[in-house]
DNA sequence: CGCATACTACGGAAACTTCCGTACTTAACC
DNA sequence: GGTTAAGTACGGAAGTTTCCGTAGTATGCG
């Protein structure tokens, strides 16, 4: 397996926001920050974050356009072993009841996941006595 | 809520042996961690979990035993909720549909899950029409 | 008592993270 | 051409995290 990724709060903010805008300049990425931070402040966090390999840039016209370099499912796989192994000692079913046990959930999105699983348990069959 | 748990990756590790053993002297904390790292080391880590009042501590012979001061439920559940915001644009779906993509998670843990997302599917229609 | 052993407190170095000001560059506009 | 505006590069200060060595304290043992 690849280096464990791990993001400190701030650069976890601006790689949010970049996957969650596809690419956006500086300015951009300060804008959707809860913060308000400095221009360079922002620009610092990107550079940072490029430096480690999570980041790249295009020129665009004379400002720069930052993309992720890492999928954000990639990011988020990681980050859920993390907290699998560390907190909930390895148990992916004890990280998933306390998913669900979040009183926001609605019915829609709860029928949405056993859609999902009972979709994975299929696949799980298959494979098992195909 | 609360502002939000977020534990450095060393001291994430500590906490982790704690919520496994229950509680833990120095030494024992030491044993367990993948890293050899000296005893004044981990002592300093438990120290600086103290400061923030993440762990406690009592006197047992001349050692100390060390405690979680916080649940490791609340620590997941502010992890997760961590996660889903800044990396799965806060869905829980989709956070969910990472977790299970997982190839490693057995039948027997998949049926869990439905059993699980069942009964909780069953609360939120009893709370929905009583 | 004197000594080794086991443990904690303290201090600090090195690296990382966060944050921003200043200086430099380029483009556009008058 | 000169000036303003927009943007980046650079450097650094302050705080946090990681890591450990040294000094001090207490316990038990001969």
């Amino acid at each position: 397996m690849t280096d464990p990724i791990h993001f400190p709060p701030r650069e976890l903010a601006v790689m949010s926001v970049l996957w969650k805008l596809g690419s956006a300049t500086v300015t951009q990425v300060k804008d959707e920050l809860d913060d308000p931070l400095a221009y360079t402040t922002v620009l610092s966090a990107l550079q940072t974050l490029e430096d480690k390999g999570y980041v790249r840039h295009e020129a665009e016209g004379r400002a720069y356009r930052y993309f992720a370099a890492v999928e954000a499912a990639q990011a988020g796989g990681s980050a859920i072993a993390r907290i699998r192994d560390a907190i909930f000692q390895g148990s992916s079913e004890r990280l998933f009841a306390q998913l669900v046990n979040d009183q926001a959930l609605g019915r829609d999105e709860l029928e949405r996941m056993r859609s999902l699983l009972a979709a994975r348990l299929r696949a799980a069959d298959a494979k098992q006595r195909p």
